[in-house]
DNA sequence: TTGTACTGTAATAATATAAATTACAGTATG
DNA sequence: CATACTGTAATTTATATTATTACAGTACAA
């Protein structure tokens, strides 16, 4: 998880939650996380894709949940937008004429499976309903 | 957690476990783990900082665990490592004017900070002696 | 007492990754 | 059919990571 697609995504995910039903439109939502509208785009691209948002083109057109929000769990978010692993994948190559370096990456994969499936087991018990709950109305 | 510091802090430290008491060089380390030796020195001072390594300068000099392996708990090189926080910094600066901007950044850290905690929970029941009984000699 | 093999660390260069921008075809609406 | 959108590809720019160079300092051993 080396980039902000995880709070980018949650932030989309808010702010259609925000105000259920209503479509938003890309440029709308980039200007409240402050990012270009296009990185916007490929993120709605993303959760659509993953069943979490429907959109819809043209005039008018925007993006709204495809479920109701206490049904959208956040690991669904997590693994959307999840490509490498965890703690930094095991992109190193180590010398397979060390015992160590051999076996390494293997070990470390394990790690990070167990260490993933703690997290994702904590994130399955939240909705993005929850998340949003915590916004005071300002 | 966005490089490699992890595997690489993890590497050195099973090396060491491997072979406990006797000194490393940072080029032996570094020819196992396929990296640049300066960086290894780097990630060598700064577990001498958290208090896991020994090293000693000069000709035979090296590194050498400062304690047993089955006292170095994986939380421990979790937070000698850690720079940013677990699923991408909050670095993004939201729109101070939408309702959702102004209070995403929080909420995202407090459940960054609750997913870390279960993480580290973890973490802290595994040392790095159970790490390294998984290699098989070869 | 001096050559050698190391550490420690700063500075810089190279590379990889992420993000922004540009561009434009396609679609729905009024 | 003009307008306001989405969708997506291609490119540029910015940022972060990693490698490299350089060199002073230290310990050992002949």
């Amino acid at each position: 998880m080396n980039n902000s697609r995880f709070p980018i995504s949650l932030h989309i995910l808010t702010l259609l939650a925000s105000d259920e039903g209503v479509l938003k439109s890309s440029d709308h939502i980039a200007g409240s996380i402050n990012i270009n509208p296009v990185l916007v785009r490929k993120e709605i691209s993303n959760l659509r894709k993953h069943g979490m948002i429907e959109s819809k083109e043209g005039k008018n057109g925007g993006a709204t949940l495809s479920r109701p929000a206490n049904q959208i769990l956040l690991s669904e978010i997590y693994h959307a937008v999840q490509q490498s692993s965890l703690l930094g994948n095991s992109k190193n190559k180590p010398n397979p004429n060390c015992p160590i370096g051999r076996q390494i990456n293997q070990h470390l994969d394990d790690l990070y499976n167990e260490l993933e499936n703690v997290l994702l087991n904590k994130l399955a018990h939240m909705t993005l309903s929850d998340f949003v709950k915590q916004f005071e109305n300002q």
